[in-house]
DNA sequence: TCTATATTCAACCATATGGTTGAATATATC
DNA sequence: GATATATTCAACCATATGGTTGAATATAGA
């Protein structure tokens, strides 16, 4: 009854780390996707996708079915939903945030004060 | 209304993926604290612990005060918020998984309290 | 001023990551 | 049986990551 899958912190958020693996879970959102489905949107070989799978399986996201010579993803939100359960901890700093940054717009303070440049390499 | 500073997921993500970093931001849920300190219940080095609040920094996760010579740490949860907002699209996914959720933040605690070594590959 | 403290920086190392290509495996289909 | 399709595997590559050590920077205190 207690079906252990192993699960870990680590593993999920390293998996949801990557855009293209997101976009993945994305589209799993809508419908069980094969392999090749699943690699279709982007400019990556099966090879780089199949890789993006084992790594959303590994971390409990995603359960694979193998009919004949197709495999078949599904997603298996339990991960996501521990993720944001060790998030959960911390949503009290968001509101103590939100009354900070009530009272840097009054002091009309509220200069960006983090400017990122974006260049990540996908 | 509340406007979003950007918040870059890939980032927030990855800052997440490491337990160190998780065990930082734990610390930092409870009070602000120095490099020193935040660096001071891990078997690492001073520089490497610089390195992961940089990471986390990056993130928007850690907001620093520099005074004098000591550079105080605080958290800044709106980026684990937005990391929250993504995940609840994919909450509906998530069916009858509590037991698995109770291993993972045990295994969680567990870890913390350990002087750990990143060797938890099954 | 001399020294101790707080922190970063630079160079380096081993391993991980995300990608490729080409061959291999397995299964449909003709 | 021959061939096309679905997917993985193995080897390889460049860059990123997490760690180290030792020197540098800056400030606090005697």
């Amino acid at each position: 009854m207690v079906e252990y899958r192993y699960t870990d912190l680590d593993d999920v958020f390293h998996a949801l780390a990557d855009p293209t693996r997101r976009a993945m879970i994305a589209g799993l959102s809508k419908s069980e996707l094969t392999v090749s489905q699943l690699a279709a949107p982007f400019a990556i070989t099966l090879a780089a996708a199949s890789k993006h799978i084992k790594v959303l399986e590994h971390a409990g996201l995603v359960v694979r079915t193998i009919e004949g010579r197709t495999h078949t993803c599904r997603l298996d939100a339990g991960p996501i939903h521990a993720g944001m359960e060790w998030m959960r901890h911390y949503e009290k700093f968001w509101n103590e945030r939100l009354d900070i940054l009530e009272g840097l717009l009054l002091a009309e303070d509220t200069k960006r004060s983090r400017t990122k440049k974006k260049g990540k390499r996908k």
